[in-house]
DNA sequence: AAGTGACGCAACCGCGTGAGA
DNA sequence: ATCTCACGCGGTTGCGTCACT
């Protein structure tokens, strides 16, 4: 039988994205606010596929989308969190605020999957020379090594970027109600210049697993910022140790299955209002 | 200056899953 | 209980840009 296309492709753009597109999609979307992405298109008068729209929106247009350098602290958190999750790119992005988990995904397999993968080799070497000397060098944490260099992506085009002066404040100060309606009331604080985590439950409802791992990686405080994971050390969790613990991937079944214990006994917060 | 390979980002594709009929 | 629809996610690809020769 199959399962029927999400869209009929004829007549649809399809590629790089035009200015006007953006703001076609960014002003129906201010307007009308997300969701219904497959009737989205037709609404706002965009030839395009409604996953594309989506995508677009979530990964390019959204107003609170920080581009840019990766920072050495937002780096080790990725590393950290894909020892701990894998290729759980869209639950490692709830953890980096305004960070999509295309971007993640990419910088991970352009930079860290690399630097990682020198890192275990390199530890492995070690380790076959001469065992004593294992993880010393790395400083005493799990990624020690490969996080020293300032990380500079490539400057690349952005001259098609629209950007809403208006609704970037808007969404800072008072979202937009279509972006926020269902959300408690209150202002999320800043914690350390950073915002707590707010992204997996702007997509209310939309994963309520993820959505809880937000709030109970949130220590009890209701509250996430960047510090508080660093200090973690992921590493004591069941010695995660990439091509030790879990064998060759990260992402192996065991991993699920860590991940999914920690889902089900610490990470079982019923309620989405703790962040308030 | 031109050619070419490498790199990085944006976008696409297909599958899994949950909600509703 | 089953089916369909819509959405979200992760893997992959295409293409523009950069760096080197």
């Amino acid at each position: 039988m199959g399962r029927s296309p999400c869209c009929s492709k004829e007549g649809l753009n399809r590629g790089a994205w035009t200015v006007l597109e953006d703001k076609i999609l960014t002003d129906y979307i201010k307007q009308h606010g997300e969701g219904s992405w497959r009737n989205l298109p037709k609404r706002a008068g965009l030839k395009r596929c409604g996953k594309s729209c989506r995508l677009r929106w979530l990964n390019y247009l959204r107003p609170d989308i920080k581009r840019g350098n990766i920072s050495v602290d937002e780096e080790e958190l990725i590393i950290k969190l894909h020892k701990l999750l894998g290729n759980r790119w869209s639950l490692i992005a709830g953890r980096l605020p305004g960070r999509t988990d295309n971007e993640i995904k990419n910088y991970w397999n352009t930079n860290l999957s690399k630097r990682v993968d020198d890192h275990r080799r390199h530890t492995a070497a070690g380790a076959s020379r001469n065992n004593k000397s294992k993880q010393v060098s790395t400083g005493g944490g799990c990624n020690g090594s490969f996080s020293t260099n300032v990380v500079r992506t490539r400057a690349t085009r952005c001259s098609k970027v629209f950007i809403n002066p208006d609704f970037c404040d808007m969404n800072r100060v008072t979202k937009p109600s279509t972006l926020s309606e269902n959300k408690t009331s209150s202002e999320p604080k800043q914690i350390n210049g950073l915002l707590p985590v707010m992204s997996e439950s702007d997509n209310e409802g939309t994963d309520p697993v993820s959505s809880d791992f937000t709030l109970d990686f949130d220590m009890g405080e209701g509250e996430f910022c960047l510090s508080d994971l660093l200090n973690l050390d992921f590493c004591d969790v069941g010695e995660l140790d990439y091509g030790n613990a879990f064998g060759s991937s990260p992402s192996s079944d065991q991993t699920l299955a860590f991940s999914g214990e920690m889902l089900k006994c610490g990470f079982e917060s019923p309620v989405a209002g703790s962040i308030s």
